[in-house]
DNA sequence: CAGAATCCCTGCGGATACTG
DNA sequence: CAGTATCCGCAGGGATTCTG
C-alpha cells in the first residue's frame, strides 16, 4: 500500500479534536473557507498589498470578511501585518515563508484539478 | 515570482462560473465538504469497501451523508461504484486512477500541515 | 484608510424514520 | 444491505451602516 505513512485520526464526531491532529483536516482549516485561497494568492502576486488594494483586487469580499480571514491568515502564521501609525492609516500585508511554502502543494492541486477540468468538461 | 504559471480566475461575485475556471477551487469543490476526504482516506486504506463497512469506519457519518458524498465523487470520478444484483444488495467502492492520482497532493498537503501543527502547538 | 457593529439569510449538514 | 424521505437547526457568510 503506497503512502502508508499518512495517518488519518478522526473521532466519533468528528469534532475540532480530529481538526487538530488530522493535518490534513488541519490545512484545510487553515485555507479551506471561502475567500482564503483568493487572498493568499493575491498576496503571493503581489507581495505586499494593502488593505484596500486586496479588497479591490477580490470582487465581491466585504470588509468582514476580508478582516476575518486575514485574521485567521496571521494566526495561523500565513499572512504578517504591518500596520504604519500615521494618519490616514495604512497596512500591508504579505506571505509569510510558511505562506510561502504552501504554494508548491497548492501547484500540485492546481495541475490535478486542472487535470479533472478537462476531463470533466 | 515564482509558480507564476498558477492562474486565478476571480469573478465579480464569487459564483460557480470561477469555480470552473480556477482548478484549485474546482478541486476543493470535491474534495472539501467535509466527509469527502475521511471517505477517499479509507478507501485508499482498504482498496474495495462495502457501503456499510464504510459508514462503520467513518463514525458520525449519517446515511444521507455517505450516500451524497459518494455519489459526487463518483461524478467527479474519483470512485468507482459497483453494484451487485443480488439480495440482499451488495455495494463496492473504490478508488479509481483520478482517486488515485490526488494522493500524493494530499500527502503534501498533509506534510505542510503536519509541519504547522507542530509550530502552532 | 482600515476596519467594527449590527442584522439577516441561505444551505450544509444533522436526526429520525422508512423501504425495495 | 444499501439506501430515501422529511424535517430542522445552526453557522458561515452577506448587506448595510458607522468610525478612529
Amino acid at each position: 500500500m503506497k503512502n502508508a505513512t499518512i495517518q488519518y485520526p478522526i473521532d466519533s464526531n468528528m469534532t475540532n479534536i480530529n481538526k487538530q491532529e488530522c493535518p490534513i483536516l488541519y490545512a484545510l482549516q487553515i485555507i479551506g473557507q471561502k475567500w482564503k485561497l483568493p487572498i493568499l494568492w493575491y498576496l503571493h502576486e503581489q507581495q505586499t498589498t494593502r488593505y484596500n488594494e486586496l479588497k479591490r483586487r477580490i470582487p465581491g469580499i466585504t470588509n468582514i470578511m476580508l478582516t476575518k480571514s486575514l485574521r485567521e491568515l496571521e494566526e495561523a502564521g500565513l499572512v504578517a501585518r504591518h500596520a504604519y501609525e500615521t494618519i490616514p492609516p495604512k497596512v500591508e500585508y504579505s506571505l509569510t515563508d510558511v505562506g510561502l511554502n504552501l504554494l508548491p502543494t497548492l501547484n500540485e492541486l492546481y495541475k490535478w484539478g486542472e487535470t479533472q477540468m478537462k476531463k470533466n468538461k
